[in-house]
DNA sequence: TTATAAAAGGACAATGGGGTCTTTTTATAT
DNA sequence: ATATAAAAAGACCCCATTGTCCTTTTATAA
């Protein structure tokens, strides 16, 4: 569904809040590990993900990635926003650059409601919820 | 939703059958005017689907485009197949390498039902389907 | 206060997506 | 037969995605 860095980007927050409820500031190479990632690229994606304020980092020993209790969730549509954009689940799946009941390309009313959920989905669901999910287990072995 | 060449590509082989019905066999230029996509590329594009054999093409004076009535229609998922691949309805939203019930990512049971609905729509809808589709106007104006 | 562990930053590289342009081939109208 | 109209083919280009690797900064433990 989505692009790699979302993928990583995904994977990594929600490892990280795994750990943290455990008690756990998880580093890098543990992360890039877990899930199966690939670890200087996984890094570069932390870095932007902590600059845009995601997820705070602490440098030097026994540093690591955490998520600050006190600041709101991050949903997957603010995460999708900040690495490949929304167009996967917003706009015309035809490429119209309008979108209307009005004026329905010929997938529309077909695609219409898809998208909804889609975007229902991506603005419930949260890195917390999804590390918090008591039905999965994300520790499974990733896509080639 | 879609990646450029699979939208082009639906586009052209939506505007070329909806010609046909009306006894015209569009050449490149029409087309690519008419879906508001660039033409050389869309001569690339459609140049692929001809040698595929989802389309036929004239080549010379009064040439262009046309579909085989004896053919079998082209559905989205063989057209979406042979561009970008269907790793956007197929395989895990998380990006493991398996999705199972049994083995659910945190995604899972919120993404897969959505999943197998783009999966039941590209397998059902077909290009004749949407030509035909009397609810749509897929001329508008298409996407930046 | 020095060694060590960790993240941050920056330069570089391979690949594929998204395209353009020119030449060649093929069919048809005159 | 020849001029013309059209698709096919192939060389090339730009840039975003998906990375790697090396150096620098920062914090902590001993
Ligand atoms: S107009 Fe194409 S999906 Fe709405
Ligand atoms: S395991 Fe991820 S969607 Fe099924």
């Amino acid at each position: 569904m989505f692009n790699k860095e979302t993928e990583y980007a995904l994977r990594s927050l929600v490892y990280i809040q795994h750990q943290n409820d455990r008690n756990i500031r998880p580093g890098i190479e543990e992360i890039a590990k877990e899930i199966e990632a690939p670890h200087a690229f996984t890094a570069k994606i932390l870095q932007r993900l902590v600059r845009l304020g995601f997820v705070q980092s602490a440098k030097g020993r026994g540093g690591g990635f955490f998520f600050d209790p006190n600041k709101p969730v991050v949903t997957l549509h603010d995460l999708i926003q900040s690495t490949e954009g929304t167009r996967t689940y917003e706009g015309c799946g035809f490429g119209l650059k309008t979108c209307d009941d009005a004026h329905p390309c010929p997938l529309h009313f077909q695609y219409a409601p898809i998208r909804a959920a889609l975007q229902k989905l991506v603005r419930e669901e949260s890195i917390q919820s999804l590390a918090r999910n008591p039905h999965s287990h994300f520790k499974a072995a990733t896509e080639k």
